[in-house]
DNA sequence: CTTGTGCCCTGACCGC
DNA sequence: TGCGGTCAGGGCACAA
C-alpha cells in the first residue's frame, strides 16, 4: 500500500523521465477513475503541455504543467504507476496511459482495486489535505491534536490534520515513539507530539532509503519491491515477540482497520 | 463542529 | 480441485 515513502520513490524516479516533456498522447482506458472532472475535459487540460515539476504532496503524485495546473495521480491501495516500454503488453487493470514526446516509454497506471484515481487541481495541493508529514513541526502537530478526542492511531490517519501517513508508518512511529494508539491527541504533551514527529521521520525516511514498504501490492516504477517491511517492528506481526520487552505484539480491530501494538512498551504508562 | 461507520473494489489466502 | 468466506484499507459520504 503506497502511503508517503513508497510515492515520494515514484515521484524521484518519474521525475528525470517526465520533466521538461510534453504530453503528446494520453489515454484513459476507464472514465470513470477519473475524478472531479471529465475525462476528455482533464485530457484536455493535459495534452500538449510541458510537465515543468513531478512533485508529491501526501500520498498524492502531482505533475504540474507549464501553463497551469496538475494533474493529481492517487495511488489508493493498490495502484502502482510503471515506466514501460511502448511494446510492452498492457497487464490488467491499466486505466491510465501518458506518452511524452522524445521518449521511448510511457507511463502507465495500474490499479486493481481502484481505489486510486486521477484528478485535476489548482494550487499547491488537493483541497482538504493538511500540511505534510515530512514538513509539519511539532508545535503545529500540538497544535491541531488540542481539544480533540480523536485517538492518536485515527488522527494519523486523518489526512487533514497531516498528510501522508498510513497505517503501516502510524503503528511504527507509535511503536517507536512508546505511545498507546488510543490516547487521545487532545492529552498529548509537547515533548510527546515532539518524539513522535521524530519517529514518523525516523521511520519514513528509513523506508524511503530501503525502498518502501511492500505487503502486497506496492512496486516502483520499474516493478521492484521494496524492502522496509522486512524492518516492520509491529504491523503484520501480531503474535510476534517484541524486540524491545519480549511481550507479544497484539492486534486491534478499529472499523475495517487493524492496529499492530506492544501492550508492554505502549500501554504501561499513560492511557486515555 | 466532532467522531465514528460503512462502502467502493479485486486478489490472496484459508478451511473444507 | 473448487468454492465460499474473510481480509486488506484510502478517501469519501453520511450518521450521530
Amino acid at each position: 500500500m503506497p502511503e508517503l515513502p513508497e510515492v515520494e520513490i515514484i515521484a524521484n524516479q518519474l521525475r528525470p523521465i517526465v520533466e521538461g516533456r510534453v504530453l503528446a498522447e494520453m489515454l484513459v482506458l476507464r472514465p470513470d477513475y477519473i475524478k472531479g472532472i471529465a475525462a476528455d475535459h482533464l485530457t484536455t487540460q493535459c495534452m500538449g503541455h510541458r510537465v515543468i515539476a513531478v512533485r508529491r504532496v501526501g500520498k498524492a503524485l502531482l505533475l504540474d504543467w507549464d501553463e497551469g495546473g496538475s494533474l493529481c495521480i492517487r495511488l489508493g491501495m493498490s495502484g502502482r504507476v510503471l515506466v514501460e516500454k511502448k511494446t510492452a503488453e498492457l497487464v490488467k487493470h491499466t486505466h491510465w496511459i501518458l506518452r511524452f514526446d522524445t521518449s521511448d516509454v510511457e507511463i502507465r497506471g495500474v490499479d486493481p482495486r481502484r481505489f486510486g484515481s486521477l484528478s485535476w487541481i489548482v494550487g499547491e495541493k488537493p483541497a482538504n489535505m493538511g500540511t505534510d508529514a515530512l514538513v509539519l513541526k511539532p508545535e503545529e502537530l500540538m497544535a491541531r491534536f488540542s481539544g480533540r478526542k480523536m485517538p492518536i492511531h485515527s488522527a494519523l490517519l486523518d489526512q487533514r490534520i497531516l498528510a501522508g501517513v498510513g497505517n503501516i508508518y502510524a503503528c511504527e512511529a507509535l511503536y517507536k515513539a512508546q505511545i498507546d494508539p488510543a490516547t487521545s491527541t487532545g492529552l498529548l504533551s509537547l515533548e510527546e507530539c515532539c518524539l513522535l514527529m521524530e519517529k514518523l521521520h525516523d521511520v519514513m525516511k528509513r523506508s524511503i532509503a530501503t525502498g518502501g514498504s511492500t505487503i502486497a501490492d506496492y512496486v516502483d516504477v520499474g516493478g521492484n519491491m521494496g524492502h522496509f517491511a522486512d524492518e516492520h517492528c509491529v504491523y503484520g506481526r501480531e503474535n510476534q515477540v517484541c524486540p524491545k520487552c519480549g511481550g507479544l505484539i497484539k492486534r486491534a480491530r478499529k472499523g475495517g482497520r487493524s492496529i499492530y501494538y506492544c501492550p508492554g512498551c505502549q500501554c504501561s504508562g499513560s492511557k486515555a
